[in-house]
DNA sequence: CGTACATCCTCTAGTGACTAGAGGAGCAAG
DNA sequence: CTTGCTCCTCTAGTCACTAGAGGATGTACG
């Protein structure tokens, strides 16, 4: 059926970068695939689903080895998916905090925004907030690494 | 007037871990400190005080090239702020771009998670979702580096 | 058939902002 | 005086890629 589909092809099908696609098999996330005669990779249908399935996962926040997770549980629909659904969960719990955090910057840098005097230093919000931990709002209980 | 300042305690009053004051150290964010005759780190309060603007900074998600404008900016109050309130401005669209997009992955892990079956892997929404790209209703245009 | 050019290969090293650990020296309290 | 904490430097690791060198292969056109 399926006769091989170039590393190019399956990128640009998938989204996914080719030096990304290489790294994903380094890294065991994508399997081998068989090579041709002059060496170049071949991959199939069920390959291109995969990295979808990966490229998607991704934009949606989860990490490499959550993937792996979700990955090897596609591969066993007969098992139950209540750790899917703990991963999504979980991963929902932590969006919902990010936009929390997120939101209380968001006003904290209107705040600062608006109080710019549009005149020097010495008299701008912008740097007085920064300085003065004790004039503002947001306090990350989290560092963020948004 | 401000005897030294130990890198401990320096650290603890300004929420920066030790090790990554002296990272600061390095990247030249924070000056060098004088020594003490054994050789150790000897702060002040003006160090306290960057350091303080420097965790503040990064807990707003400012990046550290960012900082050492803002810091530069902060050093020279008779220069006009427009810079750091351009700054400012920029990462705030950046925030508010942040929360849309968080905002809309919300919502699809959330289908997700609803859709559950708690059944089997075959049946399973989450699985499902993130297989079938058309499926999906969140599509991100920067891939979410948040 | 030759030649240009795109695409592919492997490999190493770099990014940002730290974090972890090894191996050793200084210092304060009991 | 010894125990244990803090400090020192240095190297290497983290995550998820990205960039670039240097070379091989495949394809389109004249």
């Amino acid at each position: 059926m399926s006769q091989g589909i170039t590393i190019g092809n399956v990128s640009s099908a998938s989204g996914v970068k080719v030096p990304t696609i290489r790294y994903y098999e380094q890294i065991g996330l994508l399997p081998s695939p068989p090579r041709t005669e002059g060496n170049r990779r071949s991959y199939d249908a069920t390959d291109l689903e995969r990295l979808t399935f990966i490229r998607h996962s991704r934009e949606l926040g989860f990490e490499i080895d959550e993937i792996r997770t979700l990955l090897s549980l596609q591969d066993q629909p007969n098992v139950s998916c209540e750790e899917a659904d703990q991963i999504a969960s979980k991963h929902l719990v932590d969006v919902k905090q990010k936009i929390a955090s997120l939101t209380a910057l968001q006003h904290e840098l209107e705040r600062m925004v608006e109080g710019c005097s549009h005149g020097r230093v010495e008299t701008c919000k912008v740097i007085d907030i920064l300085a003065d931990h004790g004039k503002c709002r947001f306090h990350a209980d989290h560092p963020p690494h948004l």
